[in-house]
DNA sequence: TCCATATTTCAATAATCCTTGAATTATTGA
DNA sequence: TCAATAATTCAAGGATTATTGAAATATGGA
């Protein structure tokens, strides 16, 4: 994953809409949602939904695949893991000495 | 950290020179470097670098502290943890039968 | 106090991005 | 094939954001 990817990636959740797609997304799992209902749960009309679909997907943020006549959205996992590992990359300049609790994420598990 | 916050960080770190100077940050370690130092590097203007540092400070992403005639920036980590934390909060829906290794973030260690 | 250093603030321009509704494409069932 | 459903694309607008250089503020040393 390079700087372009980062930022566009950055820039997807930087948006009221996406961002709490992005969180429906990741609450709802490997199963996902389709588009029109992820519309109607957070309130958006199927032209602006697909328009932030699209920018999370062309992030890496989400990924589709037809179903139907319903195309389905699920949480892009991988592309979360790489952004939290470029930002965390070489913290504190990978120094023992100075590593301190405050320096490192959280270790995060789903349940 | 409420939605609010949360948007501005990602808008904090959808731009080039503020996800460099970040991860510069975050290299650097919890002692931080002055602006000056931090626009050389990076290689921006004074003014140019002032505005993103304010960027990144009111996101929370930097913390500042003066020390002579210079201001020293550090990375904000708490705010990092808090970000992840908001992104993956509930994840599948917190059941267990649905969790899996693409959905959840890395175990970063600093070293 | 006076000057040099370090950084911030300001105003103006340029670029980017979000929203809206109408039109279009793709799929399914009668 | 025809109609209905599901989603996307398009164009226009209004709003937000980045960049630049000049001016202003704050600090430390002579």
């Amino acid at each position: 994953m390079d700087e372009r990817q980062v930022i566009t990636a950055f820039g997807s959740l930087a948006q009221e809409t996406r961002l709490r797609v992005l969180r429906l997304l990741v609450q709802a799992g490997p199963e996902g949602m389709a588009a029109g209902a992820i519309a109607e749960e957070i309130g958006v009309s199927p032209s602006n939904i697909s328009f932030h679909l699209s920018h999370l997907e062309r992030a890496g943020l989400v990924e589709a695949r037809r179903e139907a006549r319903s195309i389905i959205y699920s949480a892009g996992y991988s592309a979360l893991r790489d952004l939290i590992r470029f930002l965390m990359e070489d913290c504190c300049a990978g120094d023992p000495r100075v590593v301190a609790p405050e320096c490192c994420p959280p270790t995060i598990v789903c349940s």
